[in-house]
DNA sequence: TTAGTATTTTAGGTTAATCTAAAATTTTGT
DNA sequence: ACAAAATTTTAGATTAACCTAAAATACTAA
């Protein structure tokens, strides 16, 4: 059975959600918000997505994706991120200019073509903003990282993903030269305002803010 | 104005039939027959396409692309050919097994994406099947190619292209060991069935109907 | 030239995906 | 615990993109 355009949108909010919350159903309300769309259009698409056997719904309290449901959503997400390390590593898009480009691409529907992209790509493990990316069979990696706010002594960590995807704080990243796999060494963390003096892969001298640093994912550097 | 996928559709559709018949309009039914579609639904969409000023409109009689049109089809095809170009070159999909694949391609909208893939090809001026790929402002270079079946005379040939897409006739050109650049060397012109026996780059010889003939492109090689 | 045939359009219907407004249900705060 | 607030669903409408059946127009052939 096939899949609509819009049906696959719906399908990812929910995994979405589903991955954020943890919580035991879904509501047509956080789904209506991260579409921007009205609740009485959610619980349209929900019975539509509970036929088909996607979800499974109960009135008045919410949805869970099915095993068939989670299958499509992975396999949505791993297109995503797979387009999303081609316009990075081959066209030199920037990581902050892909998401609205890899939204498009991630509908095109064919087996073969993902797992020829994947294979040609070199069977990446993360996306360019350090998401893991699910194989074939819907497996992923996933990297034992934590929010650098959650870090209080001096040490030396791995910058390995980010919470926030917005192109205003990737380019901010940019700016302070903070790239994937960069080194952040904490040189003091400012104990009433929870901001952090840095040095960044042994060069630049940086301030991150609590703001900017509970979004910077991080596994510690085990360096000698 | 932004064109959605049916439209797009309907635009190359149209692009096709007027590059086809050369004729002052392009009838109704036949852009039924074209999309596989009942002609009711055709007039439906042409009046919306004339509304939209990407067609001119003559009732019972029929339409023509205006400027705005030709443009909008012409990046269609550009994006249709260049998504052929990465998928065989790069990706090595056989050039009978793109062509789905790019139909659904072609309809991701994105002026950078175009742009920045048509670099990393290269630039390709034809596509896997000899088809030019338009430029950014819609030029394409015209091969003077002609079809093998106008040939009556021994003479060497380059293969350049065919007017005949489908799977089964390139799966058979490549048993024949027949690639786009291929010398085609005519040795013998049957003039009962329109037959020919050639030897192709300088290999093997091979024996190719009226109706292979009619389906090849090529233009004479210049040899010394 | 006109009657029959083919093509095209119109009229009216369907489904997916949205909406607004109102009704039903659940949650919450005192 | 129950009234007010919030959430969710239902009812009814709209638009794009299709369809069928019937009416209008154009073409053609004797």
């Amino acid at each position: 059975m096939l899949t609509t355009f819009t049906e696959e949108n719906y399908i990812k909010a929910i995994f979405k959600l589903e991955e954020l919350n943890g919580k035991d159903a879904i509501s047509t309300n956080d789904i209506a918000i991260s579409l921007s769309m009205k609740p009485a259009s959610v619980t349209d698409m929900i019975k539509r997505l509970s036929d088909k056997k996607i979800i499974i719904y109960k009135k008045y309290y919410g949805v869970l994706l099915t095993k068939k449901g989670k299958e499509i959503a992975l396999d949505i997400v791993r297109k995503h991120r797979l387009w999303e390390v081609f316009l990075v590593k081959k066209l030199n898009f920037k990581w902050d200019e892909v998401h609205d480009i890899a939204e498009q691409l991630e509908h095109i529907n064919s087996k073969e073509l993902v797992n020829k992209l994947d294979d040609f790509l070199g069977n990446p493990k993360f996306d360019p903003h350090g998401d893991a990316i699910p194989d074939k069979d819907g497996k992923m990696r996933q990297l034992q990282s934590f929010p650098l706010i959650t870090v209080t002594n001096k040490q030396k960590l791995v910058f390995c993903g980010v919470l926030n995807h917005e192109p205003k704080f990737l380019q901010y990243l940019t700016t302070l030269d903070i790239k994937l796999g960069s080194v952040i060494d904490i040189e003091s963390v400012n104990e009433y305002d929870h901001s952090y003096k840095v040095k960044i892969d042994k060069k630049n001298q940086e301030f991150i803010s609590e703001q900017v640093a509970s979004n910077i994912l991080v596994y510690p550097a085990n360096d000698k």
